[in-house]
DNA sequence: CTGAAAGCGCTAACAC
DNA sequence: GTGTTAGCGCTTTCAG
């Protein structure tokens, strides 16, 4: 059984005890009745503490080596009460505007030494609500939420008993939480001012279902802009629902093709975008475009967007978070980010 | 203190217990206290475990609702050594190949009960090794891992010690793992033999970095089918390196513009293509173009492609993962998916 | 500088 | 049906 061998293959040096449910992995006690010292100068070794003689540290890291020692957090958590992790609940990290997004929010995170765990909530509220509970059951430390949901009061125990939390992209339902999101409204408003600035007056709006926020942010700044040009609205110009290519294709169709043809499009959002871009390919009379959130290869294709950062709006987020995480007792704030108008071509179109 | 007032604000009725380190959270004992039962029963109820009286269950339902009760389940993993949580490490969430991939990885995942802790490596080999071995220290049940380097011996304790493991779209270094990748020596092959069926022998390649497995294959299979041609190439034809625009632009613009112009090149992977179309978009002469991986919009600016099914990559090792986490004692194997060339113009662009 | 004992919140094993 | 006890692997406390 002794092996100071000095073998390589430090997994079959690991103690056989029969019972251990984490697939037989040595514990401190082990690494401490190995090294010949008590369990507390293991852990003083494995977290760094000082105190320890040079001599007796080399004799534990030797054992720690030996056994293929890993210490468990599962046990450290339990007892500190901080998971140093956080969890990131979104609607769907296969959408590109999330991908970035998560990035910049596991950025930060990893800057502060946690952990990031994501969940999609494919934008139902329940499942939305069953991954938060989920994640304030593992304890995180601090939750990212996009909503899916209007009614977050199901956190409040949650927030109350010291789970820092932010919105992004969409305000919280029915609670007071800080909330990092883009100017959709403005954003909206300066992107059909854009198209109006260019000639147009018959233009189309094609936005994502009511129940979400942004949406009906951006509704209203199409509204305000058409308002400020004096241009009085026909409501087949305007289009909300769900934004698979099926419903939009349908709805960009019917406006460029209606009793009132629309001359330009303001797509809602970047999947909308996408789906209007591959309808006006089809179509023979050029029709203006400008859309909510930047795409890939936009530029190449010559997309006029009102461009949103989502990487801004997820490092925005992340660091409310550990702020508060940190001790900062800020009250809860509304950050909205600007957005910017990348002119490329497509809503320059002047009106057929 | 007593609380049967039944008030709906939860937080204002929990327990007041000072040093609790869970920001004051109360326990399966607090709610035993409260309901008059003891521990266990508090713990069948909350388990859905048979043996308790509907009107105990009631008490002690009311009892959970009234003090905001959450189980920890950090004590839970402690205690029963499953985390019901799976790691995956990847190079880049921000990439839009990564994206559905983490999200097809989440989906198996959710059906098994776990949730889903990601990381990005950034293509660094020791932050690879870092991220993993924090999972492994927070006692993930699984790893899906995107390998950044070429060495995974640092992982042999962990598998020995029943992690299941399962690299994805690049092999593991120096261990006997299970992989799941797509066939890119086939598909490099297919796409350049595309080419120059439609005529071309001057055909370039451009890479990601040498030391990148999909890379290499690429590569091998570009020659391979140049071979077969009986082309013999020129070196000047292959460029590897970095993925990054600035070298990326580099290459292609020597490649056709150099003494021995190519007509067509064949990109190696998303971001290579990306680039690649801006800089043949700003050139005059036409070149062909066939890239590795599919991108958004890439239909309605016409580029051929050898596509790749990122999700499906995912959900297959999710699944082998999960398999292996019910007890299925399988071989490390290697699963290789195939790919599908889609032509959309760029790659029938015939020799100028 | 070092170690023994207590306990984090839960579940497993066994009483009653 | 229900409760009691022990203990998961670690950190905290406090004594040597």
């Amino acid at each position: 059984m002794d092996d100071r061998t000095g073998q390589r293959t430090v997994a079959e040096t690991a103690p056989r005890r029969p019972e251990n449910r984490y697939g037989n992995r040595p514990t401190m006690k082990d690494v401490a009745a190995r090294a010949g010292v008590g369990l507390k100068t293991v852990s003083r070794v494995v977290n760094g503490e000082p105190g320890v003689t040079p001599d007796t540290e080399r004799r534990v890291q030797e054992a720690i080596e030996a056994l293929g020692f890993r210490r468990n957090d599962s046990a450290r958590v339990l007892r500190k009460g901080r998971t140093a992790s956080i969890g990131l609940v979104l609607e769907d990290l296969a959408d590109p505007f999330y991908g970035p997004l998560s990035r910049a929010v596991e950025e930060v995170a990893r800057a502060h030494g946690a952990l990031l765990i994501n969940g999609s909530s494919a934008e139902d509220p329940d499942r939305e609500q069953e991954l938060v509970l989920a994640l304030c059951a593992r304890r995180v430390d601090g939750l990212v939420v996009i909503p899916a949901g209007d009614d977050h009061r199901y956190l409040e125990p949650e927030i109350a008993a010291g789970v820092a939390t932010v919105f992004v992209d969409r305000p919280a339902g029915k609670i007071d939480a800080d909330v990092v999101l883009s100017d959709s409204f403005g954003g909206a408003r300066d992107g059909v001012a854009h198209l109006i600035a260019h000639g147009h007056r018959r233009i189309g709006f094609i936005g994502d279902q009511p129940r979400i926020h942004t949406a009906i942010e951006r509704l209203r700044g199409y509204r305000a802009a058409m308002e400020d040009a004096g241009i009085e609205l026909s409501e087949s110009w305007v289009s909300l629902g769900a934004t698979g290519p099926e419903r939009v294709q349908a709805a960009a169709t019917a406006m460029i093709t209606g009793p009132e043809p629309v001359t330009a499009i303001f797509a809602g959002n970047n999947r909308v975008t996408v789906t209007v871009v591959r309808v006006l390919a089809d179509h023979e009379r050029p029709v203006a475009l400008v859309g909510f959130d930047d795409i890939e290869l936009a530029d190449l294709l010559g997309i006029t967007v009102v461009a949103q950062d989502a990487a801004a709006l997820g490092r925005t987020a992340a660091e409310r978070l550990f702020r508060h995480l940190d001790g900062a007792e800020e009250a809860p704030a509304r950050i909205e980010l600007r957005t910017a108008l990348i002119p490329r071509g497509s809503g320059e179109i002047p009106p057929a």
